[in-house]
DNA sequence: AGGCAGGTGGCCA
DNA sequence: TGGCCACCTGCC
């Protein structure tokens, strides 16, 4: 494969290496890995397939096959969200009065929330029900290589969409390693795929009625639907409660003995409008502990 | 070798 | 409402 030039892109809040790679691996996105031969991160979105690597602090470098369309700059521009004043946004968190809070921005300096394509988010997160990442990012390949669609001749493939999710049989997508969540893909993937426009009319809903429409989804529940708006449709008070949050809340929140609805409402309030930006920090934080 | 993992939904008190 | 459990599969 023959790649482009690099080129630079300014962001306008700098990463570290470490919030530039738990940014790209870190959980939200299952589709990045890094490249040991071209020392670099690769990655694929909607049909789009990238190579990066950061420059400066306040640049990132990336490069593209040269058969891409014309606009994949500007794709990966609005993907990477690098216009977003990303320490504005972080300045807005309560880490003044929130001691956790403000250690896990401390360590992760730079983190950000991706721009993922809707329908491609819900798909990954539906595979995510108790498995770990690196089996997410297992299934996400197989369901690429084998339903979705070549992006570069000979290069890798798109997660599927929906309508090739509905063309497929529940036992071919369990032979890729859904298991049970083979089921809740194909009931899911019927439904959206006989309701036209029904995805891009959740994501344009306010967050409150897409997450009950999210969750009207087989296998799609209150975390699962918030991680979907958080990551692929940029509702930022969204708040997934997993069983790292989980943990972050009893254990140095000090909320022991408060059930999930309970914490999901501290969250909301405690954190307001940015609750999930806030998440993804502590979520960062609280695994690199384990 | 058995238990558990970025959950969800059904069932029962 | 709240707790318990099955559900696939792979990995330690």
């Amino acid at each position: 494969m023959r790649w482009t030039h690099w080129q630079t892109l300014i962001l306008k809040t700098p990463f570290s290496d470490l919030s530039f790679k738990e940014t790209l691996i870190g959980g939200q996105a299952f589709r990045w890995s890094f490249n040991e031969i071209d020392q670099c991160w690769q990655g694929t979105w909607s049909k789009s397939f990238t190579q990066l690597r950061l420059n400066t602090e306040e640049s990132i470098e990336c490069r593209f096959p040269e058969e891409s369309e014309a606009n994949v700059t500007e794709s990966l521009r609005q993907y990477l969200l690098v216009d977003t004043d990303w320490s504005y946004l972080t300045e807005q968190l309560p880490w003044r009065s929130d001691p956790v809070l403000a250690d896990a921005i401390y360590a992760f300096r730079g983190l950000r929330l991706l721009n993922q394509p809707f329908a491609e988010t819900l798909l990954c997160f539906l595979c995510s029900a108790t498995k770990q990442i690196p089996q997410i990012k297992i299934m996400c390949e197989n369901m690429a290589r084998e339903i979705g669609s070549e992006i570069i001749p000979g290069g890798p493939h798109a997660l599927p969409t929906w309508k090739q999710l509905s063309n497929t049989s529940e036992s071919v997508l369990r032979s890729l390693g859904l298991g049970f969540r083979a089921k809740n893909i194909k009931q899911t993937a019927d439904l959206i795929a006989g309701s036209n426009k029904i995805l891009e009319e959740i994501e344009g809903l306010p967050y409150e009625e897409a997450k009950d429409e999210l969750t009207k989804f087989p296998g799609v529940g209150s975390k699962i639907a918030d991680c979907t708006l958080l990551f692929g449709a940029q509702k930022y008070q969204a708040f997934p409660v997993d069983t790292w949050i989980l943990k972050v809340l009893k254990n140095r929140y000090r909320l022991k003995g408060w059930n999930k609805d309970q914490l999901e409402h501290f969250g909301r309030v405690h954190l307001g409008p940015l609750a999930g930006y806030a998440q993804q920090f502590l979520f960062a934080y609280e695994r690199a502990q384990r």
